[in-house]
DNA sequence: CAGAATCCAACTGGATACTG
DNA sequence: CAGTATCCAGTTGGATTCTG
């Protein structure tokens, strides 16, 4: 079964629009934090150290349309709201997880020569 | 040695930042098209397409700063100026391919999800 | 060819206030 | 608690023009 050929490089390829969403500032901390386990709204919002609540909310709607999270409201008073990777949101950790360790592994490298370069100018 | 412990989950991170220029959306392709050697300007102008010359020249520009680029001008006129992987600019590629390739793989899946979501509205 | 500089429309995202 | 709604300042980035 031959996928669709899947090109980054042409701009009126979806996987531009894919790559948006997971460069997303917000996505990737969210799908983060979401590895470990189902959180509620407000726990998310702490753990995502900065995130404002308007942005947590469409971050996640996104996610759920794109059926990467799951949205479980539970009937109660006060409302409690979980959200949760799905099968598909799984896969994308690993890919996320390199990008994050990626950055840890690298960013002494880069503050060096960041700052090198800065100096010679 | 223990490294530092970068926490991109901390507002204050500097891995904040980073997460921030892979987000880019050019950074990711521009990182890519680079990745099976050197290009001038104008071709990576070409190969990403849809990129404005000044996006790429500050993409580039960018990941020159940080170490990840390197930038070599040819004294001739016209001018002729390439563009190459650092070292730790290609430790780059294998993260960052792995999301090229898991948004080829998933795409179908997200766009499918997608309409499904948009349609139960 | 490879850019630098400028202008400006459009989108982003934070802060704030309100609600079921 | 988990949002929604609104306002608005700041940033982004495309188009255009000019240059060594």
């Amino acid at each position: 079964m031959p996928e669709p050929e899947w090109d980054p490089y042409n701009r009126d390829c979806p996987t531009r629009a894919m790559l948006d969403r997971i460069g997303d500032r917000w996505t990737v901390l969210v799908v983060g934090a979401l590895a470990s386990g189902p959180l509620r709204f407000g726990q998310l919002a702490t753990r995502v150290d900065g995130v404002s609540q308007k942005m947590l909310t469409q971050t996640l709607r996104g996610l759920e349309r794109d059926g990467l999270v799951t949205r479980t409201v539970f009937p109660q008073i006060p409302p409690r709201v979980e959200y949760e990777l799905t099968e598909t949101g799984r896969t994308l950790q690993e890919p996320l997880n390199a990008l994050e360790e990626w950055a840890s592994a690298h960013m002494a490298d880069v503050l060096r020569s960041r700052a090198a370069h800065d100096a010679a100018v």
